[in-house]
DNA sequence: TTACGTGCAAAGGGTTTGCAAGAGT
DNA sequence: ACTCTTGCAAACCCTTTGCACGTAA
């Protein structure tokens, strides 16, 4: 599963599509929402972003993030006992491994699992609106 | 699936063995949560054990219920966009689904999905350490 | 030009913690 | 007695927000 298919220009238009001014510190934002290949927190976006421009401050980089969940251009992950993660919603649905050790994440993704969740929640009465799958894991052997 | 099969007395042995004391407050938190059907949160559980016991403050349910938490007596559940809300471990490995509407849970078990799980993981070369599944619904019908 | 966006610093909300007083065992 | 536990208030951490200034369109 390969990441950052949405490019920033991508990223712009939708924004523009929806009112949305695309300042110097947006841009800044965006470009490296798209280049990001990992699942960064609010903090690593603001000091790639301020490598770009300077000026961006951490208050812009939540305003912004908050901004494209609601457009649906990116989704916020809350894993345990970490800063909400980041990533463009450009791939497919999936869900994460987090690897216990080293905190990094890992993409998967199950038709079948996703089957028998509706499965589930219709038994008991329930239309499934969003869910959230994570694995907390260990490398094997090692 | 009925809730409930831990006694407050049985809480508070679990602790004992492990040389905790067992004070007034600690007992009226036991007592709230033996006997809880549904999935309070903290100042639910702080508001409860207070009819018991006036004297218990806040921080000494949290303080509790992270004691209870690592001797693996209660559960912690960090649903989306709530306080953490929290569950005796008496019961057999479930996950939860989440009314959007009511705020209620319900709680289910899949074990082919936790086959899943664990296939997944696998062969990505990881071992699942502990996981997390929450289906967010809203009734059908209605 | 004019609304929208920004940086800064302060506020928020849930949870944890330092400290001196209190209470199990 | 001795150590663990408590209440209180302050601190924490991540995130959001009020305000006066800036700036995209």
């Amino acid at each position: 599963m390969t990441h950052t298919v949405a490019t920033a220009k991508k990223l712009e238009e939708a924004l523009r599509a929806d009112g949305v001014r695309i300042t110097r510190q947006r841009a800044a934002i965006l470009k490296v929402l798209s280049e990001a290949e990992d699942h960064p927190d609010a903090t690593e976006l603001h000091r790639r972003a301020r490598d770009i421009d300077e000026s961006v401050s951490l208050a812009t980089v939540y305003r912004t993030l908050t901004a494209l969940e609601e457009q649906g251009i990116v989704h916020r992950h809350s894993f345990e006992g970490t800063p909400a993660r980041f990533e463009t919603a450009d791939l497919p649905h999936h869900d994460h491994i987090i690897d216990l050790d080293t905190g990094e994440v890992v993409e998967f993704r199950s038709d079948k699992i996703e089957r028998l969740q509706a499965a589930i929640a219709e038994e008991l009465g329930y239309d499934v609106v969003r869910h959230r799958l994570e694995l907390y894991c260990r490398r094997k052997d090692k």
